[in-house]
DNA sequence: TAATGAGCCGATCCAGAGTCGGTTTTTAGT
DNA sequence: ACTAAAAACCGACTCTGGATCGGCTCATTA
């Protein structure tokens, strides 16, 4: 159940972002880094992304081509949400200021647009 | 250097964030739920904290007691920049509408306070 | 139908966490 | 100071999830 990925699943997503509908092969061969793995670890990798629901694949012709059904944002999002569901202790306040604690590193033209986004969020009232 | 917990040591920080300066057998009476480890358990899941300095340990005496050198938000904080800095892709937008997304399930009262500690914090100009 | 390429399965290895029992060390009472 | 009780420490084992491959199987196509 815990949105946990692996090194090399990571990977695999990242390229998966990148670019969609790939196979293994082109998978393995965008892959970079001084260690290249073989075809069948990437596909292992593949295997445990589809089992997590995080890729899904078509038969296309001789292989298969997989692509991401979550976004790398909806992905972010998602563990955000784990990492709070895990230590929030029901004070909202907590939550809030962890998130401008995160911000930080923001420069303030980031923290304007995050502004800019909670007003339209507040206007249309939740998606 | 991930920021991972496992099941007992989240429960051990819990507990410490409850109260703080506990020994082990303390910690290990406050632990609740239907299974309790045995205190040479609780031994090492705190052992493994205190490598990790997510708590502190003082000589009390007979015994050692406990207490956490992080908060709740600090730590809620850490994990939320560690999924950031994994899946950011360069865009801040990203991160931004993340945020947002975890922010669906606030409500505007919610939405108002995030904005005031962020007012709070672009006049400060970061802690 | 035979060969080539992809998928699938099982085996291993590793690291981190949980789990304890037993030994050692420390502390405190007599 | 000696010793009994309590706490700390250490080592062993288990379990899970991920990484890693080799090799067998199956399908597609020439």
């Amino acid at each position: 159940m815990p949105t946990n990925l692996g090194e090399l699943e990571l990977q695999v997503m990242q390229v998966l972002w990148q670019e969609s509908h790939l196979d293994a092969k082109k998978i393995r061969e965008s892959l970079q880094g001084v260690r290249v793995p073989s075809l069948s670890t990437v596909q292992s990798a593949l295997e445990r992304l589809h089992r997590k629901d995080y890729v899904a694949r078509l038969k296309q012709g001789h292989a298969f081509t997989y692509h991401a059904t979550v976004s790398r944002g909806n992905l972010l999002g998602r563990m955000m949400g784990e990492v709070i569901q895990l230590l929030h202790d029901g004070q909202m306040e907590t939550i809030l200021s962890s998130f401008v604690q995160v911000a930080s590193d923001m420069d303030d033209v980031s923290l304007d647009r995050l502004e800019q986004l909670i007003q339209r969020h507040k206007h249309q009232g939740g998606e």
